[in-house]
DNA sequence: ATGTCATCTTAGAGATGA
């Protein structure tokens, strides 16, 4: 079973791009993540079309996950207390339990936004504890940290910045903890297999990336590979991520 | 690294967010 996970920066623009790549790459199960479109927009039907039946939560301009499933799509809900912005959605697809899930930014150390990013993690925390990690469940996405210092191109340049802290790493490490290991892509070019790159000042050009998309997995989830698929960060019309693939037994 | 991209408001360029 093929999973992957994918911030497409708008579905709608990003459609050209992710039609042919489910066509190539032929996942099972995908989560989106910045689909930047309302429910009745998202597009259901050229999906179905692939063979996909589609789980969205989005309310417009901002925000909006989705999750993508050939094995079955069930059990959805996009709650999570006391954060009504669409920036989750779960469902049992198949034997798997999937989140899709797209952290708060942050913006800036100071900034409300910081606050609510770690607040947000932590009710996605208590939210998976009520589960059983010895099942199968992967919760994949945008999570808007860098767990290492190597998951960035150049930790000096962060001084004072978001994605780094120690809190923010904690909030993720506090995922793990319960239960998750980080399903780490296969290195890439430079050694660290990134998946974001800013548009701006030929960022991927240089491959001054960062890591902060990922597949964190209970140990039910025998992996078989994992990597990221920098050529879909290429060319005319790429979003600023590139999807992490990973192989899963299940 | 701040060199782009996407969307919305509301009619064309600015604001916002990433």
């Amino acid at each position: 079973m093929r999973i992957a996970t994918w911030n497409v920066n708008s579905i709608g623009a990003r459609l050209p791009r992710l039609l042919p790549w489910l066509e190539e790459v032929a996942p099972d199960v995908v989560a989106l993540q910045e689909t930047k479109c309302a429910d009745a927009a998202f597009p259901y039907m050229p999906l179905q079309a692939l063979g996909y039946d589609a789980a969205h939560s989005g309310d417009g301009r901002w925000n909006g996950v989705a999750i993508l499933s050939k094995v079955g799509l069930e059990d959805v809900s996009n709650v999570l207390d006391g954060h009504p912005e669409p920036r989750l959605v779960s469902a049992q697809c198949g034997p798997l339990r999937v989140y899709s899930c797209y952290v708060p930014n942050g913006r800036a150390l100071g900034d409300p936004h910081y606050d609510y990013k770690l607040a947000w993690c932590e009710a996605l925390r208590q939210q998976l504890a009520a589960r059983d990690p010895a099942d199968p469940l992967v919760v994949m996405g945008d999570l808007n940290v860098a767990l290492h210092d190597r998951d960035v191109w150049d930790i000096g340049a962060f001084a004072d910045s978001t994605h780094v802290t120690p809190a923010e790493r904690a909030a993720v490490q506090a995922l793990l903890d319960w239960g998750l290991v980080d399903v780490e892509a296969r290195p890439g070019k430079g050694d660290v297999p990134f998946t974001y790159w800013d548009y701006r000042a030929g960022m991927m050009h240089k491959n001054l990336g960062m890591r902060i998309d990922y597949v964190l997995a209970t140990r039910a989830v025998p992996v078989q590979d994992a990597w990221v698929d920098r050529e879909a960060r290429k060319g005319k019309g790429a979003s600023d991520h590139a999807p992490l693939v990973v192989d899963v037994d299940l």
